[in-house]
DNA sequence: ACCCAGGGTGACG
DNA sequence: CGTCACCATGGG
C-alpha cells in the first residue's frame, strides 16, 4: 500500500513505498521488457514507454498522463499491502528465510496477450534468453514509438501481427521449437479468444481454458493467471520453485500432488504472491542443480 | 562434450 | 491417471 499520490507535469509520484525494490521487481523473471537506465529503469507496458525510479521512499513514474494514473497504480500493484504479506511470511520460520532475499518485490499486473506469448517462450528456456527473444519479436512485429527524450522503442505486437509472422521469422529471432506455439496461440487470440474473461473465472476453470493454447501447460497457465489476470492464488511451479520447496518444506524430497495441495491451502489466497518471494529466494541463493534428478528419484 | 534454462507435447503403460 | 524422450537455442 502507498500513502499518497501526487501528479504534476506528467509525473506520477507515489509516496510511502519505502520497501519497494525495483531491481528485484524487474529482475525476478515476471516481465522481460524492463532495462536499467542511468537513474532507474525504462520499460514498455500497455503500449507506452515509461521511466520508473525510486528515491526517498517514493516511486516516480513518467511520462504519465493524468488519466493513466490508475493504470500504473494497478500495474505496480500499489494498492496491495505487501507489508502484511511479508509479515505473514515472517510468521512462518520456513518462509521467513525468503524475505531477506526478496523483500520489496511486487507482482506486476501485465497485459494478458503479452504474458501469454512471453511465457510460451519461457518453456525450457532461461530469463536472459527469453528477454532477447521478446526484444527481437517486438523489433520485427511491434509498432515503433519514440520518447520525448528521443529514446526509441517498440510496442509489444498485436495478436494479428504475431499471427501473421512467418514461421521462419519466429525461428530467426530464436523462438526455436516454440515458434508454431507462438503463432497458433496468437491466431486464437486474434480470432476472438477473450483472455480478459479468465479474470472473473474460478482458478480451476481458467486453467482449463488456457490449456487450449498450444505451448501452454500447467506452469505457463499459472504464470499468465498470476502475472496478468489477477489470480493471486495461481502458483507456478518451475525448476527453481521445485528446488526451494524441497529445501524449505519437504526435507529434500519433491512433494507429491497431495502434499503440494496441502501446502498451497496453507499459504492461502495470496499463495501466488508468496510464490514470487520463494522464486526470488531460490534464484538469489542459486540453489544447486547438480544431479537433482538422481537425488529426487530415490 | 555435457548440463542447464520460469516446460509442453505426444506416446506408452 | 503417471512417466519419459524429445524438442531449438545459447551460456556455463
Amino acid at each position: 500500500m502507498y500513502e499518497k499520490t501526487f501528479w504534476k507535469d506528467n509525473v506520477l509520484l507515489v509516496s510511502g513505498v519505502e520497501r519497494l525494490d525495483l531491481n528485484r521487481t524487474f529482475a525476478c523473471g515476471q516481465s522481460f521488457r524492463w532495462q536499467r537506465t542511468e537513474r532507474g529503469w525504462f520499460g514498455i507496458a500497455f503500449g507506452r514507454g515509461i521511466y520508473a525510479e525510486t528515491a526517498e521512499g517514493a516511486l516516480r513514474i513518467f511520462p504519465c498522463a493524468k488519466e493513466e494514473v490508475p493504470l500504473w497504480l494497478k500495474y505496480f500493484d500499489l494498492a496491495r499491502d505487501y507489508a502484511a504479506i511479508e509479515a505473514q511470511l515472517c510468521a512462518d520460520t520456513r518462509l521467513c528465510a525468503c524475505v531477506p532475499f526478496a523483500s520489496g518485490i511486487r507482482v506486476l499486473n501485465q497485459e494478458p496477450f503479452e504474458t501469454l506469448i512471453t511465457f510460451i517462450l519461457s518453456a525450457n528456456n532461461n530469463a536472459g534468453r527469453i528477454a532477447g527473444i521478446v526484444m527481437r519479436l517486438c523489433a520485427c512485429a511491434g509498432e515503433p514509438a519514440v520518447m520525448q527524450d528521443g529514446r526509441e522503442y517498440r510496442r509489444f505486437p498485436t495478436p494479428e501481427a504475431v499471427a501473421a509472422l512467418e514461421p521462419e521469422a519466429l525461428r530467426s529471432i530464436g523462438a526455436g521449437y516454440r515458434a508454431p506455439y507462438v503463432k497458433e496461440s496468437a491466431r486464437m487470440v486474434a480470432d476472438g479468444f477473450d483472455l480478459e474473461a479468465l479474470r472473473a473465472m474460478p482458478l480451476a476453470e481458467a486453467r482449463k481454458a488456457l490449456a487450449a493454447f498450444p505451448g501452454v501447460g500447467p506452469k505457463v497457465a499459472d504464470c499468465i493467471l498470476l502475472f496478468s489476470l489477477g489470480h493471486t492464488d495461481a502458483f507456478p511451479v518451475d525448476v527453481w520453485i521445485g528446488r526451494a520447496l524441497k529445501t524449505l518444506f519437504f526435507d529434500g524430497q519433491m512433494p507429491g500432488r497431495q502434499e503440494m495441495e496441502r501446502l498451497l491451502h496453507e499459504l492461502g489466497p495470496m499463495s501466488g504472491i508468496i510464490q514470487q518471494y520463494v522464486f526470488h529466494y531460490a534464484r538469489e541463493r542459486k540453489l544447486a542443480t547438480k544431479h537433482e534428478k538422481k537425488e529426487g528419484k530415490q
